[in-house]
DNA sequence: GTTGTAATTGAGCATTCGTTCAAAAAGGAG
DNA sequence: CTCCTTTTTGAACGAATGCTCAATTACAAC
């Protein structure tokens, strides 16, 4: 056989998610990747390929790990709907929290709206990563709706877009620098929202 | 007296705005900018300094275009909350609309998002804008509170922080492309939030 | 040890970046 | 027309960009 791997591609890959979700696409030179990755030019392009790729790669990485947060938060509720009003105060406190990631805003919305116009690969990467978060959460709501958390007439596509655009939001709002009791009521306020879809009981 | 200037500020500067709200401050290249507006690098810096102080410029200019907008639309109401309700229901139209404008996200927060971790001086700039814009908008909250439009125990402030984070969310989703009529959807179900804040009568 | 193979290195490629400045061009005043 | 001032021009600068590849290094098998 012969010499293995230094690197080990998945802690590059959260490495590069670091710098990028930081500094977006444009902003990450290909000098400050190597910094990061404590990887030379050859071993990055021979592992990604090329710069895209390895963005492209990390945004995937980045929405994985997106996707398991929400369900850590769901697994602390019985109803899904308090799950999804935790999640929103938990992305609220977070956002106070000082160098609690490398950036408050979602990576995957920088990502769309630095691209739309400049990079349509990466923007249709964003766009699919999008419709499957609207799809997952669709899913939840849904069962939401049919378990009686939700009253029966909502539209719950209609409203996972409403809610959707609230996370993007409170995250645009959370690169504003607000101090930490504003961005919870944010998030309580958000929260308070899905009440008004909620059945009394 | 001298040769007089053969660009006016103004329209180059509406120019420039057009570009920079497209591609953002790094996917638009010198180039570009010579392109746009019809200018050359020399007559470019003599005027605006630097590539940084024509996007500052420019997203100045952005910033009060915007605000005369929200303007126009209070104007046609004589309830400040419908008026901020019909501003709402007009950008997810708008957003909708192919080719109406650059992007259709707010160019103010692609900046923020775009300059929050690489350009600190655009970052406050951006975030300066969106405080003036909070403040604004919290006035005519206060006012529309005394009007008793507004329930009297909302807090303006806090419920104007809200309202932006719709604006935000709204306009990032117009990035994605969806259906109008999904666009016009979302837009009725933010305005509606607003309705939870208003007086019955 | 020696050999064979695969991973790592980093100097250096062509290109593009933002920017400068001496020269040319365009008027108004006399 | 001749000056004088101001604006415009565009070639060219040094630095930075994303990327390549021949040489080197490190390990496993023998």
């Amino acid at each position: 056989m012969a010499r293995h791997a230094r690197y080990d591609r998945k802690t590059a890959l959260e490495k590069a998610v670091g710098l990028f979700w930081e500094k977006g696409y444009h902003g990450s030179s290909m000098k400050q990747i190597e910094q990061a990755l404590d990887m030379r030019p050859g071993s990055i392009y021979a592992t990604f390929g090329s710069k895209d790729g390895l963005f492209s790669e990390a945004l995937a990485a980045y929405a994985e790990q997106g996707g398991r947060e929400l369900a850590v938060h769901l697994k602390g509720f019985d109803s899904i709907v308090e799950g999804l009003q935790d999640y929103l105060r938990g992305i609220a406190c977070s956002c106070g929290d000082e160098n609690a990631a490398p950036s408050r805003a979602c990576m995957i919305v920088k990502t769309l709206l630095e691209s739309s116009n400049t990079h349509p690969a990466l923007a249709d990467q964003a766009n699919s990563i999008l419709a499957a978060i609207e799809q997952s959460i669709a899913e939840l709501l849904e069962q939401a709706r049919v378990k009686g958390e939700l009253v029966q007439s909502i539209d719950s596509r209609r409203l996972t877009r409403l809610l959707q655009a609230q996370i993007m939001g409170l995250r645009s709002m959370g690169e504003r620098n607000l101090d930490p009791q504003i961005m919870r009521d944010l998030g309580d306020d958000m929260a308070a929202i899905l009440d008004g879809y909620r059945t009394q009981h």
